[in-house]
DNA sequence: AAGCCCTTGTGATCGTGTTCACATTCACAT
DNA sequence: ATGTGAATGTGAACACGATCACAAGGGCTT
């Protein structure tokens, strides 16, 4: 058993059960069977039991799961070991709001280092962290050791520091640039997309009603 | 063939596809292949010609898609009539950050109604809307005909929120508390959730890094 | 108008992940 | 101790979606 073998939807599962089971620690619970975490994520309860199966035996029959002793083997078993530092590029609208999002300390990140290319916001400081101009910023980020930039930046300029940071051999981008497109191998990207996330929404939300209208008729 | 035929995935990415063909078209592209396509949404060339092969023909042997024509497609297929008004509940941080983001109405949709319960908040304009009380917005929400809500209050009151936004009839609920947990039938929820995207991104990341160092050691 | 090149559209095949169903095992009460 | 109820762990069966490979067909050049 390698870790070849294992679904890769098995493990990305597992951040959404990592997620939960903060959630219910917070709240006081100390043990969750299958189902009650299965109900949380909008999973199965058999896949839920399948996918910690093929890391183990983490449960108690008749019992369930102990929170946090399940918590520290999804820690354990993803490598997450926070706190993990991170630069934001881009501090518009969206990019402010995420330097006074205090919660990501809570949840293990801490942006560390960010980067505008506008010199009124150089050498503003908000939170925490002093705004610094955007040139040699990847010299920067790789020295410090961080692997994730967060990238705020508009649209139209978001492929081209995409791609210059992928050169410099960053790690990962989460981008809210919906238009970064195509990237070289090597560098994991994903795009937060409010508006498609919408649509999507929107979408299954009509469709459930008019299944259930269908029902209703006949 | 009938809906219920076509994969979920399939469904899923059809959305993909149109974000992409917006930002192409947005460029001035006019014609898109299937390879292109997919290296864009990062896919497989076959599945995006599946994809599309479900709903009808929309392409042309030896050239390739009309991005025009295709993004009309799609748009029928989805039923997806823009623009469309949401409602925000919570003008913290990250509902201000979004009432200030204009690129929604570029994108379809209108943030139309805004609620908060400080009463600091309640009647100051941001962006285009006033911000209203809480008190009786679910009524405000459904008479205005909105079927989805933005929710971006604290953690600890969205639960509650969302409970009662899904006991006046909303049909979805895009939200910034990752907490939410369990939903009642009828009502879709989504959670956009930054730190579990970015502890996705790292393990993937390293994963590959491990995976390309190994391929060089032997 | 004929041939070539290119890309689509698609049945057949394959692989992967989910569901099923139940034996297993634990806690607890009596 | 023993029985009872409850929830886990898991092999086998199943279903679903992705890939493959190629025939079909449009456009362009000569």
């Amino acid at each position: 058993m390698t870790i070849k073998d294992i679904p890769s939807q098995t493990i990305d599962r597992l951040f959404t059960y990592f997620r939960a089971l903060t959630c219910l620690i917070r709240e006081g619970t100390e043990t969750v069977s299958s189902k009650r975490l299965a109900e949380i994520c909008r999973v199965s309860a058999a896949v839920v039991r399948k996918d910690f199966s093929y890391f183990g035996e983490f449960g108690t029959r008749g019992v369930g799961y102990n929170v946090k002793d399940l918590l520290d083997n999804i820690r354990r078993i993803l490598d997450f070991d926070s706190p993990t530092e991170v630069a934001l590029v881009g501090v518009g609208n969206v990019g402010r709001a995420l330097l006074q999002h205090s919660q990501f300390e809570l949840e293990g990140f801490k942006i560390a280092l960010a980067f505008d290319k506008d010199p009124r916001k150089v050498g503003h400081k908000i939170g925490s962290v002093t705004v610094q101009d955007t040139k040699g910023m990847g010299k920067k980020i790789r020295s410090r050791g961080i692997d994730l930039v967060i990238l705020a930046v508009p649209d139209s300029t978001a492929p081209g520091v995409a791609k210059s940071l992928a050169k410099e051999g960053l790690g990962a981008i989460l981008s809210f640039s919906p238009c970064d497109l195509a990237m070289p191998d090597g560098i994991k990207i994903t795009c937060v997309d409010l508006s498609m996330e919408m649509a999507r929404l929107l979408y299954h939300s009509r469709l459930q009603s008019r299944l259930a209208e269908m029902r209703l008729e006949g």
